[in-house]
DNA sequence: ATATGTGAACGGCTTCACAGCC
DNA sequence: GGCTGTGAAGCCGTTCACATAT
């Protein structure tokens, strides 16, 4: 076991991609597993599962492998699912509202608990599960709440200015769809997911 | 100039990162800029922003800083932005149709020709800006139109089956929205966006 | 015999620091 | 003086290979 900080960014996300891969194996039955077979399943090499296992503990066993049920309570607990994540949407847009319906989410532990946008116009929609309010209310909801986490969608020219905003209220980890890059304090943590930025590195790498 | 193989991963990603900060420069009226605020609206450090140049030609003047017109362009001809790609979507859910009526593709020249969905309801969806058709047409559209690129958003349960009908046609680069990893060739390219993943990873490197 | 756990070697990207040019 | 271009150094994660445990 070691110091959390040790522990490399690639691991922890790599912990997502072995959970799926573990909760199809406990669905068969399966009852343990190699690092051999875990690790082609994940698309990884069986060295860097084992690895990447063993900064929490010798959770396998020489000669016979990984009890599927240990590894998915450790990686739970290491992902903190255990204490399910508040979070909210803001910029209800196309994106906004697809990632509202997605249910992916809440199978993975987190409840988006209410979304915002500053169009008042978009928060009459009666059709989406979570409940929509006004940006103004915002900022107290997310201290109230004590909420940690934002899913932004706003369109990118107001991308900063709510980032802004969220993190003076308290969010410390911004799950950021705008074609923005965010300037913000260094203990806020911000993941960017640019689609179209995807699109064009996939091109480039794709031969002639 | 180099080797196109000589080029990192993450410096063919992260030019799509300085286009987009060169376009803001360019509405403003700027003509040069220098490595370090370049690299500052980028968020990197200088050195990494002129290593990344440097790839690509002696583009700057010492004492002065790069033209933003001929950084455009060239990181728009290493891109491939000229030649206008065309794309498919597969898999008309939730997400498929917020991404169809996202503009940001076509903004990165990018034409979504066409989308594809197993069930013959969602083909009905008049609302949608690209053409709709059955996933049993999808094999020949691909061949006809030499569509080498697609956007794949199926549920997991069928993320590999539709890759390899995608591949066996003859598409070699996949952005996969399915929380599924694929085994594909080694000549296909695939980028997975996990969107619970990545909510999963930030809430792990959030302070408690 | 079989599969984990891990020190050591490797490789690749980032950062430094300064030489070179305007 | 100011800023780019770049070899060298540093850093970090991956892969190897084997000692170790069952």
């Amino acid at each position: 076991m070691v110091n959390k900080s040790d522990i490399p960014k690639k691991t922890i996300y790599r912990l997502s991609v072995y959970s799926r891969c573990l909760r199809r194996l406990r669905d068969n039955a399966m009852e343990t597993v190699s690092s051999d077979s875990l690790a082609q399943a994940a698309n990884v090499k069986p060295a860097q599962l084992r690895k990447d296992l063993a900064y929490f503990g010798h959770l396998g066993t020489r000669g016979l492998g990984y009890p599927v049920e240990l590894l998915l309570e450790t990686i739970g607990d290491v992902l903190g699912r255990a204490t399910l994540q508040p979070v909210i949407l803001v910029g209800v847009g196309n994106l906004g509202r697809a990632l509202l319906r997605y249910d992916g989410f809440k199978k993975e532990g987190f409840e988006v608990l209410a979304a915002f946008d500053s169009d008042r116009e978009v928060l009459k929609d009666e059709r989406l599960p979570v409940p929509l309010m006004h940006e103004e209310q915002m900022v107290d909801f997310v201290k109230e709440k004590g909420v940690r986490m934002a899913i932004l969608c706003v369109p990118a020219q107001y991308g900063q200015e709510v980032a802004n905003v969220l993190v003076d209220a308290g969010v410390q980890g911004i799950l950021n769809f705008s074609p923005t890059i965010l300037q913000v304090p260094d203990q806020v943590v911000v993941t960017r997911v640019d689609l179209a930025m995807e699109l064009e590195s996939l091109s480039y790498f794709i031969d002639q």
